[in-house]
RNA sequence: GCACUCGUAGCUCAAUUGGAUAGAGCAUCGGUCUUCGGAACCGAGGGUUGCAGGUUCGAGUCCUGCCGAGUGCGCCA
């Protein structure tokens, strides 16, 4: 099923061509009030310069009418539209017939995907997102990468095909730091990590691997023979010395144990066969720098092998290191050429913070400079702010520690959970306990995932639980809130044994409803172009608003058939959309709160 | 020093590849309703979109300069 403004775009599209005999886009758009009508063309205006400079000179007013002169939209409209659809400078003004709306709203109560159109061409994309480091839990700075890439691969999914997406962790098992944290392990401190004992509980390990890194990194900062020890036992360990990769392993190992529970938790969907960390790259690297030398991308500078990226007089990219050893640029590199050659994708997708700007712009050039990714890919870096506090500075803890992500999801949860006992409570419902904790968890996790899912990711944002939690505004609750209540009115209204005759819409609040809910395929699209899941946390507000409207204004179970049986339809296929919105950002929606 | 990102109401945030009169929530003030879930509704005030130019029929959005905040910048990732 095509969208709304699909079909206007190929209808105008036409109308122009038949006019003027130019191919041009129509620049349909919602219009910004209900006064100027449903959609807008703006392209009037545009084409009058076009047409000027190949020496015809048209208002855009004249424009316009002829646009609308040579239109047809059918039964989209109830009458074809006039001069006084024309306004200001030459915009089109359209104005959608409600009985054509309603038609269209029966289909897509009867669309499992709700209007939402497959890619026309679907295209392989890989996603790579999360990325957390072994030797240390999770923590807030891993949060907005691991949601963000997740609600962006659910929506790709969902127009490209589950088959189509293929998620990429990218995890930071290899390099340096493993050179110190083995030979810290080797020399022995009075506080080596147990990492074979299997009585030690996997949070222990993980905690005691933390204070291992940290001492490893104390020692590196202030011994210089240590850091000449760790540099040299990263080489061993690159070219698979056994007793380096014995130690290596251990450690990873013991992290995986920490991070696939947090993202059960979360409800993303990374697995344990999503993993590619940087060790799976090693085998390629060397290949990568000679590919590259041999392109003339790559040259000696100071003992290192470089890349200059941006010309002879900046810092270069270095992509091996004075006296061996790779780097992150190199195993990004040979990250954009597998997913490409071996994985057959067309587009890569990066979220991951705004400070690794430089370092993907630099990747990405030099990935097409070298002919890895050639003009038939598309290369995205999808960059996030950062979470603060109140305060306004990075998010902490009062002691001034960065936040586990482990301690962040249980308070969510408990918070969440007061919240949903005590709204049973005022309302003397029989909920039982059990079920009062899987709400609360939908309601916090919720709420920590749409508070950041909701803010347009280029900028930091202020976390707060009292925002995040509140039943008004843009909040995860609120939606949620709203779905439970379309759901509280089906089950009420009880079994309907007729299908419903079909929706009528008659009053305003039903058509301001059903407009929007026509615009979900839309949102779904914006969002997949612009890679900005907030602009789907939008339409869902918006619906949620919209629906209020409706209910406030509509009564649906007092109402005398058939109006009470389309009112009905119409909750049933709000409700509908708000979930499939909540699944395509990894929230969830309990059929009660 | 160079580069990138950002600056919108008191606060937190929107504004569909440049479109018409810049919108929500919170907070503030005023009002309404014997309720299909009061977790309600209606209304008001609040803006020179950091500043100054420029491009355009049209700029919060694009360009230049300045001010302010953040981030990055040869051997960590």
């Amino acid at each position: 099923m095509e969208t709304i403004q699909h079909s206007l775009e190929q209808a105008f599209t036409k109308a122009i061509h038949a006019a003027f005999g130019v191919a041009a886009d129509p620049l349909i758009t919602v219009s910004a009030t209900p006064q100027f009508g449903d959609y807008q063309s703006n392209a009037a205006m545009g084409l009058s310069k076009r047409l000027a400079a190949g020496g015809t000179k048209t208002s855009p007013r004249q424009i316009a009418e002829q646009v609308i002169a040579n239109l047809d939209l059918g039964k989209m409209v109830d009458a074809p539209l006039g001069t006084r659809d024309i306004a200001g400078p030459g915009f089109i003004n359209i104005r959608l017939s409600p009985s054509w709306l309603a038609g269209r709203l029966d289909e897509i109560s009867r669309d499992p995907r709700l209007g939402v159109p497959r890619a026309s061409a679907a295209i392989r994309t890989v996603v790579d997102y999360s990325g957390p480091n072994v030797a240390k839990q999770m923590h807030v700075g891993h949060l907005r990468s691991t949601i963000i890439g997740d609600a962006i691969s659910r929506v790709i999914e969902h127009l490209h095909g589950a088959e189509n997406v293929i998620r990429q962790n990218h995890i930071g098992d290899w390099g340096t730091q493993f050179g110190m944290l083995i030979a810290h392990l080797r020399h022995g401190t009075g506080n080596s990590p147990s990492v074979e004992g299997a009585s030690v509980t996997p949070e222990s390990h993980i905690a005691d691997l933390e204070e291992f890194y940290r001492q490893a990194k104390k020692r590196f900062d202030e011994d210089a023979a240590f850091q000449d020890e760790a540099r040299k036992t990263v080489v061993r360990l690159q070219s698979g010395e056994p007793a380096e990769r014995d130690a290596w392993q251990k450690i990873v190992l013991e992290t995986r144990r920490d991070y696939q529970p947090i993202y059960l938790r979360l409800n993303v969907k990374l697995r344990e066969e999503d993993e590619r960390g940087e060790s799976f790259y090693n085998p390629f690297l060397a290949d990568v720098v000679n590919h590259l030398k041999q392109k003339g991308l790559a040259v000696e500078s100071e003992g290192a092998t470089v890349v200059f990226v941006d010309g002879p007089d900046k810092p270069p990219m270095i992509i091996e290191k004075t006296g061996g050893g790779y780097l992150y640029a190199t195993t990004d590199l040979a990250g954009v050429r597998y997913r490409i050659q071996e994985l057959h994708a067309k587009h890569l997708i990066y979220t991951h913070d705004s400070r690794q700007a430089n370092h993907f712009r630099q990747v990405f050039d030099t990935a097409r400079k070298a002919g890895w990714a050639g003009n038939d890919v598309q290369l995205d870096y999808t960059p996030f702010g950062t979470m603060l506090g109140a305060d306004g500075k990075p998010f902490k803890t009062r002691s001034g520690d960065t936040v586990k992500l482990k301690d962040l999801l249980d308070e969510a949860e408990e918070r969440g959970y007061q919240i949903a006992k005590e709204k049973s409570g005022s309302r003397g419902t029989d909920i039982s306990d059990e079920q009062l904790k899987a709400i609360g968890r939908a309601i916090g996790i919720g709420a920590i995932k749409y508070s950041d899912l909701s803010k347009d990711r280029t900028s930091d944002y202020v976390f707060s639980w009292e925002k995040m939690l509140s039943m008004d505004g843009n909040t995860a609750p609120y939606l949620q809130y709203a779905y439970a209540r379309t759901r509280s009115i089906q089950r009420k209204a009880g079994k309907t044994d007729s299908p419903p005759a079909g929706i009528n819409l008659t009053q305003p609040a039903e058509l301001i409803l059903a407009k929007h809910i026509l615009r979900f395929g839309e949102a779904i699209e914006i969002v997949a172009r612009d890679l900005k899941p907030h602009l789907l946390c939008l339409y869902l507000y918006d619906l949620a608003t919209k629906f209020s409207g409706f209910f406030e204004n509509c009564p649906v179970i007092q109402s005398e058939e058939p109006i009470r049986a389309s009112r009905l339809a119409l909750c049933d296929v709000t409700a509908r959309t708000l979930a499939q919105g909540l699944d395509l950002l990894g929230i969830e929606h309990p059929e009660q709160m």
